[in-house]
DNA sequence: ATACAGGTTCAAGTCGACTTGAGGTCAAGG
DNA sequence: CCTTGACCTCAAGTCGACTTGAACCTGTAT
């Protein structure tokens, strides 16, 4: 496949494909002139990357986990992975439940809702430090 | 409370709670000559919006949300914003089944797994263009 | 009165993930 | 053979969320 087909399958453009190479996350099989040419598994590869961003994770991190560099991947780390996705899911669910609350409930100021206090305390439970800085859904994309 | 307490309660650095109260997310009540005075209600507000970071909304949306500009807030913008969490509830947990089963499974190219295709797939459904972009958990971080 | 810890402003820098633009190459079709 | 359009590279720009640095005040303790 040329990269043309790889952006129509994939729907990424060109520009995110060729920097994904050049970051080792997807590898083109050799050129045709210039040209890349890419083998059509790449697809799947790409499929798995656009998850690990929709979970947040970074492309050094996802080039981490799938990418072994030594003997085999990194157990330990997918694990960790795993239990750090866990309790972002928590953080996610709380703010989705307070979100809705919010929603419905006519106080006009959130924090004189007790039920909203509720939510919004049983979220910080457990991860009293912020660092997470995961970034917004937002994008003027076409969608 | 002068920005040093809050800086103590909250965890956040002064600088960061200086450039929430430029973009409006908090404010403080005053000055005592040139220094900042908060009411201790800023640490909820502070909480909220570490809810909100957690959860991947970006500060606009979190002021869009609960700082509430004309007669109320848009219950409709709250109700949207949970669902499209949901969304990303749906993802992260499919990636978190696929990390695991990724660390336990023997296969060498996880592509060859049956089980993890199909963990990768049902993480695709609904969703096949991509443009979340969201960010990863990492930070140098002293947690 | 003086020192100074701890504030303050404002401009500029950083980081990740891309995008954009300028300028160059090349394979295929007419 | 020559044009054309798809592709290439490389440098620089963008965006959000902060951080950092320089230069400057000021309340409080000595």
């Amino acid at each position: 496949m040329d990269i043309a087909d790889v952006v129509k399958a994939s729907g990424l453009p060109a520009s995110t494909l060729r920097y994904y190479e050049e970051k080792g996350l997807i590898s083109s099989t050799g050129r045709k002139g210039l040209r890349r040419t890419f083998h059509p598994s790449v697809l799947q590869q790409l499929a798995l990357i656009s998850l690990g961003r929709g979970a947040g994770l970074s492309l050094d991190e996802i080039g981490a986990m799938f990418t072994p560099k030594g003997p085999d991947i990194d157990r330990e780390l997918l694990l960790s992975k795993a239990d750090e996705l866990d309790e972002q899911i928590k953080q996610l669910t709380a703010m989705r439940n307070g979100l809705r609350h919010a929603a419905a409930c006519p106080a006009p100021d959130h924090f004189e809702c007790p039920k909203f206090l509720r939510l919004v305390r049983a979220a910080e439970k457990g991860k009293l430090r912020i660092q997470p800085q995961t970034a917004a859904l937002t994008r003027k994309g076409k969608a």
